[in-house]
This record gives C-alpha cells, structure tokens and sequence, in this order.
RNA sequence: UCCCCGGUUGUGUAAUGGUAGCACAGCAGACUCUGGAUCUGUUUGUGGGGGUUCGAAUCCUCCCUGGGGAACCA
C-alpha cells in the first residue's frame, strides 16, 4: 500500500492545537503573536521558552512574531535593557524583522480608547489613594477568628461622577494638574466580583518620572492589564501567549477588547520554566548583580542568557532543551541535567578536541633521549572527520593530570600507578617505574616512567590491550591557562524553597565557582579567539572567555563529559 | 476564607472513550586510543473513593493535593 493511507501522528502541543482550530474553524486566517518583554532586566532562559513558543508557534503556521517592549512602568525601565534583551533574542536565532514595537508609542492611541470608556460610561476618574482603594476593594480583611476572607467591595464614591466631569478631569490629569497619586483613572466594572482584579482596575496612575523613551511628555501611565489587550490589538495579534499567572487576568484582557471594539486577540497562557539549582525570577536576579554574588548579568553561572551564553551554551543546544521539555500547563521543574545534556550533545559533534590539563603533575620519561621533540598526529574531532588533524608537541618531559597518578590504585582503577601500563593519548605506551614523594608532606612530585618506542602514536604492534588512555601536555612547549571550573550557583535544588526566617540567598553555594590558575594545554589553545567552545580530552567541553587575552588566557567549563569513574569510584567507597 | 488553574514512572512530556508511549536520569551489558561518544537491554507511573460505559488517564461526582491571584508592577 502507499504511504499515504498510513496515519501519521502529527503531535501539537495545546496552543498549537488551539490556534489550529482557530484557523480551521475560521476565527483567523493568519497568525500574528508577539514577544513583550519589559525592558527592565536581562533576559533569561525562562525567556528563551517565551520566545521558543511566541516565535516557534507563529512560524509553525507561517506566521509572523513581533518583538514588542512593554513599556509603561517609567521607574525601572531602560535603554540599555532594550540593546541587551535584542542582541540575546538575536543570539538565540530569532528574527522580528522590522516589526519592533513599543507599547510607549501607543500611548496616545491608548488616551484616546481611555476616552473613549468615559464616554460610554465604563471608566471614572477616582479621588481615593491607593490605601483606600484596597480598603474600598474588600480584601484581606481578617475576621474575628483572624482568618482572612473576601467580601465583596465598596463603590467609590467618586464612581457616579458624569461623562463630562471624568473627560474634564482625566484631561486635567494628563495636563499635570494633580500631584502624584492623587487620583488614578478605573474601569467600571464590579466591585463584587469574585475575581478581585474585576473591581474596578486602575487604568491609569499619575506619575511625574521621565520615561526613557518619552521623556517628561506624560505624567500619567497605563496600567498593564489596560495597555497590554490593546496594545495587542493595535499590532493585531490573533494570539497572545503569557504565562500562567495571566490566567486570572484573562476575563479583564477580555473585557477591554470588547468595551474598546478592537481587534479581538486571545490570550493562552501556558506554564513558564523553573529549572532545579537556579532561580528564575527578576527580581533575585537583579539581587544577585545588585550585592555582588555574581559578577555581573553575564556571569557564567548565571542563568541569563548572557550569561549562558558566556558560559559557552550554543543557541542550538538551548532550543533542542526548550524542544524538549514541551509546553503544557502543568507547572514544572525542570531538571538542569537535561540543559546539560543538550549541550553536551550539541558540542560532542562541534567542538575541536585539545589537550588540557587542570591539575599538573610532572611526569618524566626516562628512557627519553635528552632533548628530543616530536610532533604527533592527533584527530580533531573523532565524531567528524572534516575537521581534520593536527600535530602537538611531544618531549620527555610532560604534564598529566594529577589525579591519573595514584600511589596505591583503588579498585578497578586504570591509569597510572607503580608498574602498570597506560597510553599517552595519540603518544606511546609508558610504564611507570617509580615516582618522588616528599618525605614531609607526602605529597607525589614527580612520576618517573619508560617509554615503549615500538608504540609511536599509541598503537602497540603486539596488539596488547592497554586498559587506560590518558591525556598530557609537553611541558616545554605548553601555554599557561587560567580554568575556571563552575558548579551549580545552588546546591539546592529549590534554592527558592527558603528557610524560615532566611533569603534566598542563604542557599548560595560557595563552591559554584573554583579559578585554576595553574593549568596546562597545548600550544594551539593560545591562538582560539574569545567564545570559541572546545574539548578539552576527558575532562569537559570549555569555552575561551570574553576577558581571555595573549598570555591570560582563561577558559571556562561549560559543562564536564559524563564521568562513569566518578560513579564507579563512589560505588566501590 | 473567596476566585482561577493544575495533578500520567525520579524529572519533563504524549496517549483527546479502545495495547499507557517518548526523552532525560537510573540500572545492566557490548564496543572503544577520551572511564568520552555510540549501541543493546531494562526497573519504575495514571493522587484517592464512588459513578457512567462492553471498555475510563480521558466523561460525571466527592475528597486529597500543588500552583496562582487579591500592586497606582509587568
């Protein structure tokens, strides 16, 4: 039979399947999301699953997505928000085109739509402050048991003000006649509704700080759930994807579209990214920079984009994850090994292979004539071979990593020890003939060894089986390099599972980052421009930092190769 | 208290009244000049009770449980 007659299970995810209804039941033809981040902080890789779904859904029904920035709050917004958050979504691969768009250069659009409500009698300027206006809401009222319950509002009094006297007195408002606070615009809707965010939404409030991109122009400024259905449907979003917490804002989005008569966008939220060992959140964030627990939003540890991407995450590796863990309305938390895997996946068929060793220790080849060098032939990249070969220096005088060298070798252990044989990678076979300790602190000087001249490159011409490979460096010719080693910036794994009385921040770990200033590598690490990820042989993938320069250089861990020895190790403890 | 939304192996996520599948993690093995990579095999799940049905993860109902909301922030 012909493929055709077979079922293919085409899987959508549940906004995927709604807007494929949508469009099949007629309620649009195209569709049109948008991306609105505020310009308030850097992006982070919660972002990134907002922008994987707003671009990702729009362009699974060849549609478009426009990068839209919210913003109406003048006191913590910023330009220098703005350049970072479009140079990361442009990092992660995606492209708005021309369409980037402010919700700032509607403002007199959405003015005029305020006017409008007024005009049909479903806004009111309101004279309460801001503490009476909670008071007027009715909530958090504890009762005689001190448990708190909600009863349905109050109406201001100033609510049955007429059409006339609300225009005048908004007008007045935008004019700069009222001190801060003084009085704000509000919906007229219903102070009993169970949903409290329907008992008369502030609209607008008074508030003289100059706006970054308008300046002093305004001193009134919309509220969120008035700007955002409109501003949705000035840009004529067909669909408009938040987060959960909008959920319950939803019946307000809706009200505004239908008592503005404008284009009817419908909102679908769906469940953000939590991540183990990390926070999410804007907020501790920017207390992270702020008191100085990172050096900066791009710090590589953390979880900012930038900061990822300084830690030499690939956008290819990010979107795989963000493909990966789904859409859905379940709130999750998302194991961290899972990012790490797609890393490494994604870097096992890039990354240019080198030598490095973090911890030296000096191993000297005996039976090595005085002086000699030898350059030996090394694969770049065993995954791909057009990335080619390489030559690497080889002497009688090496560096290995310290921890391949044990006096007493536990169980099942395989490099280096008195008597027994391993490989040099892609060198000779050596067989260790003794080591220097010094007698007052036991600590291993020096590992002495033979060489087998018969096994240039590693192979054995007697087929003998050599159990352990390990990686080195020769020392005369290596370049210096500074490691930095990183671990999770939380040893818990809900680091905002705070404990009584405590911050967040008590759940920092001080081993989240460990600088190796002493480390070894191949001459050809000292040419690798800044961002370029490598692997270093059986340690990890790193990546050249953005401060590593001629005679600095500095490489940070990205994440290390999967360790079986460290399980096996463990087991037999 | 009230309102809204959820609960499928350890973690995510499918199955849309008809065989509970996939990925990661785990475990076991094969292979290997990275204890890497790759390959093979494999353990573990529908929150609970009742109902509808030939048949329920799916529909109804009660309970349990988790998250969110009650800003002149977004």
């Amino acid at each position: 039979m012909s493929e055709s007659t077979e079922k293919t299970a085409v899987y959508l995810d549940f906004i995927r399947e709604a807007v494929a209804k949508d469009i099949a039941e007629g309620r649009t033809r195209e569709v049109r999301t948008r991306f609105p981040p505020e310009p308030n902080g850097w992006l982070h890789i919660g972002h990134a699953k907002a922008i994987y779904v707003d671009f990702g859904v729009a362009e699974s029904f060849a549609g478009r997505c426009n990068l839209r920035f919210d913003d109406t709050n003048p006191e913590k917004e910023d330009s220098s928000y703005v350049d970072a958050i479009k140079r990361d979504v442009r990092w992660l691969g995606y492209d708005w085109e021309d369409r980037e768009y402010y919700a700032s250069d509607y403002y007199e659009k959405l003015y005029e739509l305020a006017r409008l409500l007024i005009r049909k009698g479903l806004a009111y300027v309101d004279d309460l402050d801001e503490e009476q206006i909670k008071e007027y809401r009715g909530t958090n009222v504890p009762d005689k048991n001190n448990i708190t319950y909600t009863p349905p509002g109050r109406n201001s009094p100033y609510r049955d003000r007429g059409v006339e006297e609300n225009l005048d007195l908004f007008a007045r408002m935008r004019a700069g006649q009222y001190p801060d606070g003084s009085r704000t615009l509000r919906a007229k809707i219903d102070m009993a509704h169970p949903n409290l965010l329907m008992r008369d939404p502030v609209m607008y409030r008074i508030r003289r700080e100059p706006h970054y991109r308008t300046g002093t122009i305004w001193c009134i400024y919309p509220m969120y759930d008035f700007q955002h259905p409109l501003s949705d449907a000035i840009e004529g979003i067909t669909h408009s994807l938040c987060s959960l917490e909008y959920e319950i804002h939803r019946p307000l989005y809706d009200w505004f579209i239908e008592h503005c008569e404008v284009f009817p966008s419908r909102q679908i939220e769906f469940a953000r990214l939590n991540l183990t060992h990390t926070v999410l959140s804007k907020r501790w964030l920017i207390r992270l920079v702020q008191e100085k627990k990172v050096s900066g939003w791009d710090d590589p540890r953390m979880p900012t984009l930038a900061g990822l991407r300084r830690r030499g995450y690939t956008p290819e590796a990010i979107r795989d994850f963000l493909g990966r863990i789904g859409i859905a309305k379940t709130d999750s938390m998302v194991d961290i090994q899972l990012l790490e895997h797609c890393l490494r996946e994604d870097l096992n068929k890039r990354a240019a292979r080198y030598m490095a060793v973090l911890r030296p220790l000096e191993l000297v080849i005996d039976n090595w004539p005085e002086g000699r060098v030898e350059m030996l032939e090394a694969v770049n990249n065993p995954e791909d071979p057009h990335h080619g070969k390489r030559l690497i220096p080889f002497s009688g005088k090496l560096w290995i990593e310290r921890e391949d060298f044990q006096e007493v070798p536990p169980p099942k252990y395989f490099r280096l020890f008195p008597g027994n044989q391993v490989r040099l990678r892609y060198a000779y076979i050596v067989t260790c003939t003794g080591f220097d300790k010094d007698p007052a602190t036991g600590e291993i000087l020096r590992v002495h060894c033979s060489y087998d001249p018969e096994t240039r490159g590693g192979d054995a011409p007697d087929n003998r089986k050599v159990k352990g490979t390990i990686h080195w460096v020769s020392a005369d010719q290596a370049c210096s390099l500074e490691a930095r080693l990183y671990e999770h910036l939380f040893e818990s794994e809900r680091p905002m599972d705070i404990p009584e009385g405590g911050s967040f921040l008590d759940n920092l770990s001080d081993k989240s980052l460990e600088r190796l200033r002493g480390a070894k590598g191949e001459p050809a690490l000292a040419a690798l421009e800044p961002g370029t990820s490598v692997q270093f042989e059986r340690l990890g993938y790193f990546c050249v930092d953005t401060d590593s320069k001629p005679g600095a250089l500095i490489f940070n861990r990205s994440v290390s190769l999967r360790d079986s020895w460290a399980k096996i190790a463990k087991k037999s403890m």
